[in-house]
RNA sequence: CGCGGGAUGGAGCAGUCUGGUAGCUCGUCGGGCUCAUAACCCGAAGGUCGUAGGUUCAAAUCCUUCUCCCGCAA
């Protein structure tokens, strides 16, 4: 039997797993993803993760800068499924309905829940105990369209964005090998998400990246591992921003707000509104990111630490 | 030329302004103490002070070049 002709779409280091499924069972010829953009200080050109696996594999690829208004290379190969995964932009509904599989979507999170951009970091920062990925069609909203196939993965107290990343990275390709051939069968049934359940992920801004001590320990905490290893979640630190990469809970009670109440030997204990936060791994600006046992080590009299405020 | 910080033994830093035998905390290795230890005590190894050049009797330190790293902004 012939392997169906399929359109990926993709973009960040998330969708590269899938792809590498779909590669095999497939036959992939073109994938979508976000055009090149220029990164950093020197303003380098850097290619998306999926573009990168593209190239190594000898797809075509394909980068329009609005897919809204340019689409007809899209048709004029004549898909039989499109399959999306984090590419970033909302799909025409001109080609919704072009393919015989039609186009479905892998997404890390359990639709309805966490529609949009960011799912697995507001999953985290929510505190959630489990999340997941749904494989379902698209229509023309964001991430509404009738779900396929759903599984769930828990969220541990020492996980965080990165790993979440990479654990459902794996769970979505597993998921696909699973689904495809079964699918193409026509062995799955649709069911439509529940209304009345749905919530919404948007792209983390960057005032969310921004953490206050003014809330509660676990919230705190749940907000840093939630935005590491990508945005960042930072703070200032007598005017100097620092970046905060993890903590731990602590049990102390005393001080003022956003002061620091103790030193540990591994993490600077901060005053929340309800108890204390350690911080154990920062940085600050200029400078690389280091664990705080290492930046303790660097500094001469710790106490001097004691008292200082971390403000918003 | 978008703005700024930085490069010193394996790690994090001080020393640079006011040139003159390279230092601190930690780690590593060895020894000791201890029922025991991530604790404590003693000792050791480990650095062409990012690169290239200049000034000087003498440069981590002053001048110039280049490279790399990081924060912001895009």
């Amino acid at each position: 039997m012939d392997k169906i002709k399929v359109i990926y779409m993709g973009t960040p280091e998330f969708s590269v797993k899938p792809l590498e499924e779909i590669n095999k069972l497939c036959d992939v010829l073109l994938v979508v993803t976000q055009p090149d953009k220029l990164v950093g200080r020197k303003q380098e050109i850097k290619y998306s993760p999926v573009k990168e696996y593209a190239l190594k594999n000898n797809i075509e690829v394909f980068q329009p800068a609005k897919i809204k208004d340019d689409y007809q290379r899209i048709i004029d190969l004549k898909p039989e499924l499109i399959i999306t995964c984090a590419y970033g932009q909302i799909i025409p509904k001109a080609i919704l309905d072009l393919p015989k599989y039609k186009c479905i979507n892998i997404h890390a999170s359990l639709l309805p829940k966490y529609r949009g951009g960011a799912p697995i970091h507001h999953a985290i920062i929510n505190g959630d105990k489990e999340t997941g990925v749904t494989i379902m069609y698209m229509d023309e909203k964001m991430d509404s369209g009738n779900i396929l196939y759903q599984k769930n993965i828990p969220i541990e107290e020492i996980d965080n964005v990165g790993t979440m990343f990479e654990k459902l990275s794996v769970l979505g390709s597993e998921m696909i090998k699973e689904f495809l051939p079964r699918f193409i069968s026509g062995d799955f049934k649709s069911i439509k998400q529940d209304e009345s359940l749905v919530t919404y992920a948007y792209n983390i801004s960057k005032e969310d990246e921004l953490i206050s001590f003014n809330n509660t320990t676990i919230n705190i905490f749940n907000k840093i591992r939630g935005l590491n290893p990508f945005p960042v979640g930072y703070t200032l630190l007598e005017g100097k921003r620092v970046k905060l990469y993890s903590s731990r809970i602590g049990t102390l009670n005393k001080g003022y707000i956003g002061e620091i109440i103790n030193i540990y030997p591994d993490g600077l204990g901060v005053k929340t509104c309800d108890g204390e936060i350690i911080i154990t791994e920062l940085q600050f600006e200029g400078k690389k990111r280091t664990s705080v046992k290492d930046y303790l080590n660097g500094i001469q009299n710790k106490n001097e630490l004691l008292g200082k405020k971390f403000t918003e």
